[in-house]
DNA sequence: GCACTACTTAGACAAGCTTCGAAACACGAG
DNA sequence: CTCGTGTTTCGAAGCTTGTCTAAGTAGTGC
């Protein structure tokens, strides 16, 4: 049905990455890469209004909120999300645009190759 | 495992992800979050034939061998790649079902939230 | 002003990661 | 069998990361 010539692919498997443009994902990868963050950016995320409370997040895990305020800050200069102050609550909320990057990196990859135990076939694809 | 129906808004952002569920997904993520790992990835996958031999991805670096192997074993390890011996050469290619399942954590993400209440009174101060 | 709560910053420590050189393993050629 | 090439494993050095305690900043209320 499809052919395996990658034309339509996650852009991870269509060209070869660029240096510069690799370490850059990486460290956006590297702020999700970590399960509280990963929690905390789907508590956010999924939070009614789509913003939440320091004090929320806290409650969620067995760590101090010092260790939970330097996940965030993690998350932050990485740019997956944003913060405001109000009154004396400190509300986050995520960055679209961010977290599609990462998603477009990966999303579209054709169906798998059904071969398994061995690679993509090679069959010539017919030009 | 769970097939890939999503429908539009990114599992990250619709439901707080379970400790395991994080943790799980975590090891997926470290593996991908380092510049030379993703690029191996990469080039890996947009290889001709979707499969790609050790002696060529080690030319790409300025890495002595044993650390692309070292990255290779955790791309491996993760599942996100396999690996076949084929005489003197071993041949490394992509496995999409487990790369698909990142691309599904951030992928649909939606526009920013609408109106119907968030952050969205804030103005898009981007610092 | 003073006390109290919410959150962040600073410093320190253990654990883990990336990289290397040296050595071991796997295979084909002679 | 022996040699040479391709790849992985082993052991160690240097840096980064996750977590904590202690202290600092920002706001509310008496």
């Amino acid at each position: 049905m499809s052919a395996p010539t990658t034309a339509c692919c996650a852009p991870i498997a269509r060209e070869p990455l660029a240096e510069a443009e690799a370490a850059e994902l990486a460290v956006l990868l590297k702020a999700v890469a970590d399960p509280v963050r990963l929690r905390l950016l789907s508590m956010i995320g999924s939070h009614a209004g789509g913003e939440a409370c320091v004090c929320d997040l806290t409650d969620a895990f067995e760590l101090t909120a010092p260790t939970i305020s330097h996940h965030l800050k993690v998350l932050r200069t990485a740019g997956l999300i944003d913060c405001e102050r109000r009154g004396t609550w400190v509300y986050y909320w995520i960055v679209p645009a961010v977290v599609n990057r990462l998603g477009a990196l990966f999303a579209p990859l054709a169906e798998p190759a059904p071969a398994s135990g061995g690679p993509v076939d090679i069959e010539l694809t017919t030009v």
